[in-house]
This record gives C-alpha cells, structure tokens and sequence, in this order.
DNA sequence: AACTGCAATATTATATGATATTTTCACTTT
DNA sequence: AAAGTGAAAATATCATATAATATTGCAGTT
C-alpha cells in the first residue's frame, strides 16, 4: 500500500509534534540535542532539521546560537490563536459551503457520524480513546471547511487548529455534551447551505471552547 | 551595536529567500544539494535546515527522498494568496486603527512619508531601488497593521506578504501613481481612525495589484 | 526496428559522527 | 559589586558513510 516508509527525519518531527501538542514536552523547556538526541533516537543534524522545521510553525523557539526551546502557553496566545481560527476558519467554512459538491456531502455526513459515535461514547464515561475523539474532530473540522478552494488557506487552518489542541489538551476537560450539540448543529447548517448561519455557529462552537479552556488555566 | 553576528545558517537562510522572491532561482526548478552548496558556500546539513524552514513556510517543496524544488507558481496559487492577504490584513487593519497609540501614529506618518518620497522618485522615472522601493511598501503596509496586538496575526501576514511580492516581482512593472494615491487615502483613513473606510482601501488596493499582477502573467 | 522488463551503475538524498565555534557559568581579581 | 578569565557545555558546521532513487544498457519479446 501507498504507505511511504517513513524517513528517521520525518518521523522524529511527528514524534515531537505530537510530544509537544500532547504536552509530553512542557511548555518553555528547553531541548537540549544531546538530550533529545537519546530519547528520539536520531542524530543532531535530522534534529536541527525537524527543530527548524517545528520553529517556523511556531510549535518551537529557535534561538541563534543558543539553542531550542519549547514554545511557551499564555492566555494572550490562546486567545489570539482563538481569533485567528474563527477568522480563518468561518471564511473557509462559508466559501466551502458555497462551492462543495456530491463528493464534499458524502465525506461531511461520514466525518460528522464517526465524530458522533465517538462523543457519545465519551459522553457515556470512555475516555480511553481520547487521542482518536480529537482526530475525528479534526476530520469533521476539516470536512466543513475542504472544499474551499484554497490550499494556502487549509494550511494555515491546519497549524492553527493543531495550536489550538495544544491548549485544549494541556488542560484536558471534556466539554461534553455541550460540544457534541455544537458540532450537530453546525452539521446541519452546513449541510442545509445556509452558510451564513454555520458560520455563527461555528464562531460560538470556538468561542466556547476558548472560554472552556481559559477558565481552567 | 545590536546587530547580531550571522550565523552560516541564517544568512543562507536570507539570501535563498531572497533569491526565491526575487526570481533568480526559477519556480519549479530542482535544489540539487551539490549545486546550492557551491553556489551558498555552506555544508549539506546547513542547506536542509534552511530549506526544511523554506518548505514549512511555503517557498520550497520537499519531496520525501526525492529532494528539494522551488515552489511552483500558478495564477489560482496568486488568486488564493491575495485574498488571504484581503482577509488578514484588513482584520488586522481594523483592530490596529481602533487600539494603535500616538507611537503607533508615529511610526505610520513616517513610514508613510518614505513610502511617498520613494514613489515620486519613481514616478518620475528613477527605478534604481526597486528594492528599497519595495522595503518601504513593506514598512508601510506593517505600520497600518502593526498595533492590531496580535503576534500570531502579524506573523501569518509577513509570510503572506512575501508570497505576494514574489509574484509582483515575477513580473515586475510599475502600478505608479495609482498605487501611491491608494498608499496616501489608507494613511488618511487609517490616521483618522476610519477604521472600516480603511479596510475598504486596503483591499481595493491589494486587488488592484492583483488583476495588475493577472494580467501581466 | 521498437518496446518491455530487469539488472548494473551512477547520481542524489539522508543520516551520522567528528570538529570548530560560541555561550555559559563558576571563579578570580579589581 | 563589577569586570575579567578560563574550563566545561552546548551549538553550529562540516566531511563522509549509508540508503534511496534515477539512469543506463542489455537481453528477450513482439
């Protein structure tokens, strides 16, 4: 199958992404290559590769000649980082409402039912899956908003929506219920092309998430 | 005095940026290791961070044990990166003009004053600092931005901005004294806190480059 | 003669360990 | 305290070894 054997750089780089999104690496430290260099097992230059690759995504601070650090959180980041994706991602939301075919339907109703059956197991007390509910929550995000017609835009989506997991993750709480009705709705909308109205809701669904997620900072 | 001593790496870093921009390395061709280590003065292990860092921000391509390219360019590419431009600049435009201080006032009145005197000089002919020409767009379009207080924001813009000049540069003519009236009505508007007349300017602005920018393609 | 499939070869990318440079920090000295 | 000093630690850079891809040449087939 397709599935190309991953090189020692590109895999290090998903392993410490995923560390720092899913706060193995704590904001602020800093990476020390002969540190790192033992626990991900590469060499200091596919290190320096990945790091200054992980630096202009912004998920690491590269400081000249002194070394790497892993970003740090604040508020102020989170809230920013919380604008920009309403921004990015209700324009997204209704461009793709507006142009999404046969294709984009069938692939929107298939994320939304797996992203459902998820959140009720959550909502039933499983939480053991926690990393597989966020990737379906991706997908979903991610169905609303393909089929606008913009690469440029679905990338810097994507970075964004990845920095914003990093803060729902570092104070993991399950919103629920709450969300799961969110999403539902904005599924709805979407679906019935009223583009106008997804995209509040899809506002509110980040909005909430933001004050969800700073009330427990 | 500040000015820090380059490191092998950031200075390639700059000069294959600049180079990408600018045109001398053509869209699509092929960044053999051997050949850019000639032509940069710097070791393998340098070059890929640096375009590992190129890649992540748009201007190069890797391709997975296949090499490097420079990123190809396309008329829909251009389209999607204006209005991406549009989206976040006049976002940005609006929450600077509504929370920018006198500094900020300042900073824009001498940035647009330098920004005037570089266009009469090439109005009137003189198209020897096309580039200086273009530092001082690029200070005066980040001045109007600039107290939007959102460092995300402003970072996402300054990778924009830079693949909109590449195209400008592509295929360099000179919009003139058009431009520079536009430059002059967003100063008013932005100076007189018209926050929402501004952003109107703005993007008739960076559409007009585009059709400009089009057409010449 | 033109095409296909395969193996040998050349080229290129990837990864590593070694070396050079720079920073850091504890320790003196003023 | 402030400024200098020098070893230790860390980063930046490089040259080289390894692994993958691309190319070439040749046999067998149509």
């Amino acid at each position: 199958m397709g599935k190309h054997q991953n090189t020692v750089g590109s895999s290090t780089y998903e392993k410490i992404k995923h560390d720092i999104i899913f706060g193995q690496l704590v904001p602020g430290s800093k990476l020390k290559l002969e540190n790192i260099k033992s626990q991900y097992e590469a060499s200091v230059s596919t290190l320096r590769e990945t790091l200054n690759r992980l630096a202009s995504e912004g998920f690491v601070l590269a400081e000249e000649q002194r070394g790497f650090y892993v970003t740090e959180v604040s508020q102020k980041d989170l809230i920013e980082i919380a604008k920009l994706r309403v921004l990015l991602e209700c324009h997204a939301l209704k461009a793709s409402v507006e142009s999404g075919d046969d294709d984009w339907e069938g692939n929107l109703v298939a994320a939304h039912h797996k992203l459902q059956l998820m959140e009720k197991k959550m909502i039933a007390g499983d939480v053991s899956e926690k990393e597989t509910w966020k990737r379906y929550d991706w997908e979903f995000h991610l169905a609303v908003i393909e089929a606008c017609n913009s690469k440029n835009l679905l990338e810097l989506h994507s970075i964004l929506y990845d920095k914003y997991l990093r803060y729902q993750m570092l104070v993991f709480t399950f919103r629920g219920d709450e969300a799961a009705q969110e999403h539902h709705k904005i599924f709805e909308a979407a679906l019935s092309r009223n583009g106008t109205e997804a995209a509040r809701l899809l506002e509110a669904h980040i909005i909430n998430g933001l004050e969800h997620t700073l009330a427990a900072m």
